[in-house]
Formats: structure tokens, C-alpha cells, sequence
DNA sequence: TTGTGTACTTTTTTATGCAAAGTACTTGTT
DNA sequence: AACAAGTACTTTGCATAAAAAAGTACACAA
């Protein structure tokens, strides 16, 4: 439905600092949202395609190099956006959470 | 990503009360959640093909008869999963965005 | 040299959500 | 009588997103 939740969680991760894909699953992980590489890497090309993000390469010590990528000012305004958007789902949601059960009329004998 | 948000939605709001699909779009757009019926009916379609709804027809007295759904205690089961999905995502996008920038350092001269 | 961890890429499949068009009933208007 | 508007359900076809899967390649340790 409201797409972009993935999205929004990796542009807020990019916009306190730069990063690459690996370590921005890792992060996810951590916090107990599955993310895997095929779902990630394409994302993150598309954000790019969408002048939303943009990278550069970086070499590793201990791998292959890295591509970090970083928040274009595009990328900071689609983010404002976006947060208003989960603010709005959430309040949505909770509402319909918060929803009672309705009383069915029981008729005494 | 964590699907199942709309599907969510809608077992909710007919655990309160069986309902039709008419109804439950009303009621989805007074919260601000545009549900239009070619999303609507396939997912209420599905839901009842996987044995979490059931639905009887009843008539109404001002336009064509209306397919009223109501939970089955599979659905009941589901919804109590979708319950605690929508709390461990809710949870983790929350941490997210109290991520705090990290700081630059800046060299004085 | 074999395995493990790091890191990025591409392809294919599946599911979701929407637009659009269609059917059909009731009520009110011209 | 004809027509529009509101109610209500259905189906089809498309675009996109997410996941699975398989592949490439580097560094390092056993």
C-alpha cells in the first residue's frame, strides 16, 4: 500500500551519514528488519536513477571496494516527504488499532 | 517490504464488526487511507480464499445486496501475527528516525 | 586450496496495488 | 419515460516492488 517504507528507512540511515549497501543491511539487520541484497541493491539504484542519491568508490582493507552513497539535496526534500508520509500511516493505523470491539446485544431469557 | 499493512487494516477494522466492501473503503478514506475497490475486492477475494474470511450475502433497502465478510478464527490467528508484524516494524522505523546526524569534524584553523 | 567474510550485480519470479471498464439495483430529477 | 447519481460488486490488465537465486570478485586464514 502506502509504498515506500523501505525507502524512507534507508534515505533517513543515508542522511546521518554516508553509506554503503552492506553495512546498510547490517543496520537493518540489527534492528530486526530483513533486508537482503537483492531487494537492497536495486532500491538503491533506483533512488540513484532518481537523482535522489548519489555514490562514489571507496577502497576497503579488508574486501572489495566500496560504494557509498550520500543524499543529493533531492534526496533531502523526497526524505521530508516521506517522513510525513509514515507520520500519516502510523496515526492511520493506530486509529484503526485502536478500534473496539462491538458489543452484540445478547438477549436474556 | 513487511507487507501486509492493508490486509492489516482490514482484518482489523472487521474483527470490530463484519462489513462490506463498500463500507470498509468509507470507513478507510475518513482516515486518510485512499483504498480504491480494484484493490479492495481482489484482497478481500484472497483473504477469502485463504480461509481467514468468510462472507454472507444480505439485502439492502436502498441499492443492490451487499456481501457482508466476517473473521474466521483463522483469520483471528493471522491477526494476531499481522498485530505483532505492524509492532515490530512500527518499533524499528521509530528507531530509525530518532538516528541522530552524525557530526562532521571540522579542523579550525 | 579451500573456506569464510566482505561487497556488488543481475536475472527471474511473485505479489501488490491501481486504473479502468463493466454490470446492476435504487432513488431522485427533468 | 428517460436519465443521472449514488450504491455495490466484479474483472482485467499493467506497473512496480520485493524476494529468491545465482553469479562475480577481492582478502585473509586454516
Amino acid at each position: 500500500m502506502r509504498k515506500g517504507i523501505l525507502e524512507y528507512c534507508i534515505l533517513k540511515i543515508l542522511s546521518s551519514k554516508d553509506s554503503y549497501a552492506f553495512e546498510i543491511i547490517k543496520k537493518l539487520k540489527s534492528l530486526k528488519l530483513i533486508v537482503v541484497e537483492g531487494t537492497l541493491y536495486p532500491l538503491l539504484s533506483r533512488l540513484k536513477n532518481g537523482n535522489f542519491l548519489s555514490y562514489r568508490w571507496e577502497e576497503s582493507n579488508q574486501g572489495p571496494p566500496r560504494k557509498y552513497y550520500k543524499l543529493t539535496s533531492e534526496g533531502e526534500i523526497f526524505l521530508k516527504e516521506l517522513d510525513n508520509s509514515w507520520e500519516e500511516l502510523a496515526e492511520a493505523v493506530n486509529k484503526i488499532r485502536a478500534i473496539k470491539k462491538e458489543n452484540k446485544i445478547v438477549l436474556k431469557k
